[in-house]
RNA sequence: CGGGGUGUAGCAUAGUGGUAGUGUACGCGGUUUGGGACCGUGUGGUCCGGGUUCGAUUCCCGGCUCCCCGACCA
């Protein structure tokens, strides 16, 4: 993309409202834009980014099998009274409106009713088990206080799996699956040093459900965590009796503030039961199915990759978050034969399936160079009438402010992506 | 929801009971050109409603907004 269309721009000045790092960066470089506060609209880069991570996510559900749907942003009143969830009493997070024909509707703000008992249409024999579907939604939740910028909102993108399964042991399988292709996504996103399987509170049907916290000096919860045993307990849960069960001491662990970017819920047959989800045995005996509920927070995960890797520049991205895998910059474009040579060096990038945003603004070196940073592309490509005369390109990498000179051919060795076979 | 604060131009800010100033961004002219350059010039603004007053952006009341602390987060 050339980054003269886009029509967002970077500002120098922090925004007066906003106190967290991710929002205040994600604004300043023109990702984001705040409607009202807990409420952002993604951008041209913003939405770029929040599809790269769901695009992560999506390769990974769909590799243990999951099946891709979307539900609606509207729920049903009778529905969630019948499992006594309507109330704002019991959850106090509910947008409500009223139809104009008559009656009342909620606005999505989890989706495991209407996903459960839709199911009671499709799922009607064990055969037809086990099945895990997933989706990625735009989730309303009437928060009393938004804050940290886009880690917890009023609206957020969320991608909530939902299995079921016909017994416990399907049900486990699953559930160590999905726990792996969580550990997978956040390593791609380049948290895999510092997120943890965390025992945090497991609700009625288990004793623990598993969180995946990252270490966060932005994020709301704390967890006192062992590196060594790779062992995370969520401050709620943390006493005796669970540290016994985990073997494991409290001289081992260390308090740290953490971010949940993801959680995983088993709810035995009891949702089911609520809901009436019922499919026949082999014997043909009627039983409620074991299901489970799985969750990643798309743009809190968003907001947390800005604030770990943020430096004082700007944001920088991790090369499979990023918007664009190349910042293309040209410097002297005054000069129209180093014009000429950015915009085929541009084409020619782009023919190779290089992800790269082309600064072919007609603007001065550190106004660039500070853009640059501030968006936080992974590498820099610098053209420039210096380059030209040594017949090579400045490769910049954001995270290290390693310089390399290259070649074009070696340009393209390093960055042409691998044909897919 | 309890407590505290806030609101002036696209953004960031100053100031005043009597013509609202600066920076940035933006337009125009010129000098510059590898880390947000400079000179000149121009466009653009007091959250909403009520009250006090000859006159309110300023004072008072109410509302809304946004931020922070706490509570909440199944």
């Amino acid at each position: 993309m050339r980054q003269s269309h886009l029509f967002t721009k970077t500002r120098k000045e922090i925004p007066a409202d906003e106190t967290s790092k991710n929002a205040e960066l994600l604004i300043r470089a023109g990702y984001v834009h705040k409607e009202m506060a807990g409420v952002y609209a993604y951008l041209p880069l913003g939405l770029l980014v929040q599809e790269k991570i769901k695009q992560i996510v999506r390769e990974e559900m769909s590799a243990l099998g999951g099946q891709e749907l979307i539900m609606t942003a509207l729920q049903s009143k009778e529905l969630w009274e019948r499992t006594h969830r309507w109330d704002d009493e019991v959850v106090d997070v509910w947008f409500k409106s009223e139809l104009k024909a008559g009656g009342e509707v909620g606005f999505g703000w989890s989706h495991e009713e209407p996903i459960g008992n839709m199911m009671k249409n499709y799922l009607s024999s064990y055969k037809d088990l086990p099945v895990t579907l997933y989706q990625f939604q735009t989730k309303l939740r009437n928060e009393l206080r938004a804050k940290s910028g886009v880690m917890r909102g009023r609206e957020f993108v969320m991608k909530d799996a939902y299995s079921f399964a016909l017994g416990e042991g399907d049900h486990n399988d699953i559930y160590e699956k999905m726990k792996g292709a969580y550990l997978n996504v956040f390593k791609r996103v380049g948290l895999g040093n510092d997120t943890y399987v965390t025992f945090a509170t497991g609700g009625a049907f288990t004793q623990f459900s598993h969180e995946f916290q990252t270490i966060c000096a932005a994020g709301e919860d704390t967890c006192y965590i062992s590196k060594e045993k790779g062992i995370a307990i969520n401050a709620e849960v943390m006493n005796d009796e669970v540290l016994n069960t985990l073997e494991v001491t409290r001289e081992e662990l260390i308090e740290t503030k953490t971010a949940e970017v993801g959680n995983i819920f088993n709810f035995g047959r009891q949702k089911a039961e609520d809901l009436g989800l019922m499919v026949k045995t082999e014997t043909g005996e009627n039983i409620p199915v074991w299901m489970g509920s799985y969750g990643i927070g798309i743009t809190r995960l968003m907001g947390v990759i800005v604030e770990k890797f943020a430096d004082e520049k700007g944001i920088v991205w991790p090369e499979e978050a990023a918007p664009f895998t190349l910042h293309l910059v040209t410097l002297n474009t005054d000069d129209a034969e180093i014009r000429d040579w950015a915009d085929g060096l541009y084409a020619n990038l782009k023919r190779a399936g290089i992800e790269v945003l082309y600064d072919d603004r007609d603007a001065r070196a550190g106004e660039k160079f500070a853009d640059s940073d501030l968006i936080g592309i992974p590498y820099r490509v610098v053209v420039s009438k210096k380059g030209k005369e040594q017949g090579s390109f400045e490769v910049v990498t954001r995270a290290t402010g390693e310089v390399r000179n290259v070649s074009e051919e070696e340009l393209f060795q390093d960055f042409a992506a691998p044909i897919e076979t």
